[in-house]
DNA sequence: TGGAAAAAATGAGTCCACTCAACTTTCTCA
DNA sequence: TGAGAAAGTTGAGTGGACTCATTTTTTCCA
């Protein structure tokens, strides 16, 4: 009796296990993320506190920890969120798949510069965090970690299409890496450009660019 | 008769203004440090607080933050003092001086990597908070931007000294900016790299230079 | 439907980097 | 030489990131 009633109402409401849970998890997340990029980009990163955030996103100072292990997880969840879209982004665009790969590269990097934009002086502040690589002891390490992986994949992808075209050589993993490097660079640049609408930068990363890919073409990467 | 006895005394001790201060803040500024080195190597960064610090270098808690804005600027002091020393050496050594371009670059990086290698853990944590460039809000900032400078620039006299040889086309500013970058991403690969003795960074240094001064000199660098 | 178990939220409490007003040492100059 | 000024030291105090024992909410199942 007991077990035919249970079948007898999955379509109604039943079905998923975890609903009111799950839901309010992924909203208070959210919530939370809202209030902290708000009061990153307005007041900047070491001026905020936690309990602001906390006040801001509605719910007690501890809870915040339940969802990010320290503050600076949790701006480091930005870039997250960043690459995850970029990834998706890409992908939607029929147009750039085809494209060749200085074009591809450009528009990526040109991307993620708009994105960070409003974020400047925060950016300046975290940034380079994601790059440390994991240390048995920064809790946040793995994070990180896991965040320049996914972007080294997805650099991986593009050049790997390059390669089966026949447009560059084999590039490797040191090609994406080295890619990862520049936009490194890029952001760095960036970062001290005072010219309107950062146009130095851009102008850099198309030259750059140009200059990469016909290196590689020339044959300039073989050792 | 004031001054007259003034300047009689030049020679035994009046000389110099200011003696004991001056020579007592050196040595506590030494010994700080070196608490602070020893440390940091031993237990890690985060794992070192600033009251040990002070224990062990003899001197009230207060004491630390008048030699030292922050802990992190205390610890950025150690690359202050690699890149003085690095120079220093480098200038010392005549036969290095009028060694090709890859070999002294080789030679450069190849003794920072030595000179970091006991403290892996530790530059683990701090090597990219250099990179961070100037923001109005970071106490830091300017030390660490001025770190950066006198490396740029020592890489810049180098490679300047090749250009004027004809050794490498002109490559400017940007290329010390690019041996820069290069140097991070060889301190990247180092820090993951689980090799014996790290050999495979030290291939990959090899190679990468040898690929880019040929680069270079195949002309790759025109735009 | 109710009552036990699991998951999540809470906020008082801890630890630590950093500040600052009071004190001590060193320098200066009549 | 000694008294006032300047430089330096000190450690109790402050604010903020993070912890954890307790309480509240949600789910599970008879």
């Amino acid at each position: 009796m007991t077990t035919a009633q249970k079948r007898g109402k999955p379509t109604a409401r039943a079905k998923e296990p975890r609903g009111k849970r799950e839901k309010n998890k992924e909203r208070t997340k959210e919530r939370i993320l809202e209030a902290a990029l708000q009061l990153f980009r307005d007041k900047g990163l070491e001026q905020t506190t936690t309990k602001e955030i906390s006040r801001k996103a509605g719910i007690a100072e501890g809870t915040l920890f339940n969802y990010f292990k320290t503050k600076e997880d949790l701006a480091l969840y930005f870039f997250q969120k960043e690459t995850e879209d970029l990834i998706r982004w890409f992908r939607a665009d029929a147009r750039l798949q085809k494209a060749p790969l200085t074009e591809k590269l450009f528009a990526i990097i040109h991307r993620q510069l708009e994105y960070i934009e409003p974020y400047e002086d925060f950016i300046g502040a975290v940034f380079y965090r994601s790059l440390q690589p994991s240390s048995t002891l920064s809790p946040l390490s793995l994070e990180s970690q896991e965040l320049r992986l996914k972007y080294l994949r997805f650099i991986r992808e593009i050049l790997a299409e390059a390669e089966e075209e026949n447009e560059i050589p084999w590039v490797g993993d040191l090609g994406a890496y080295a890619v990862g490097l520049f936009y490194v660079g890029i952001v760095t640049h960036w970062l001290h450009d005072t010219s309107r609408g950062k146009q130095k930068t851009l102008a850099l990363l198309d030259r750059a660019l140009s200059l990469g890919t016909n290196v590689l073409k020339k044959g300039g990467w073989e050792w």
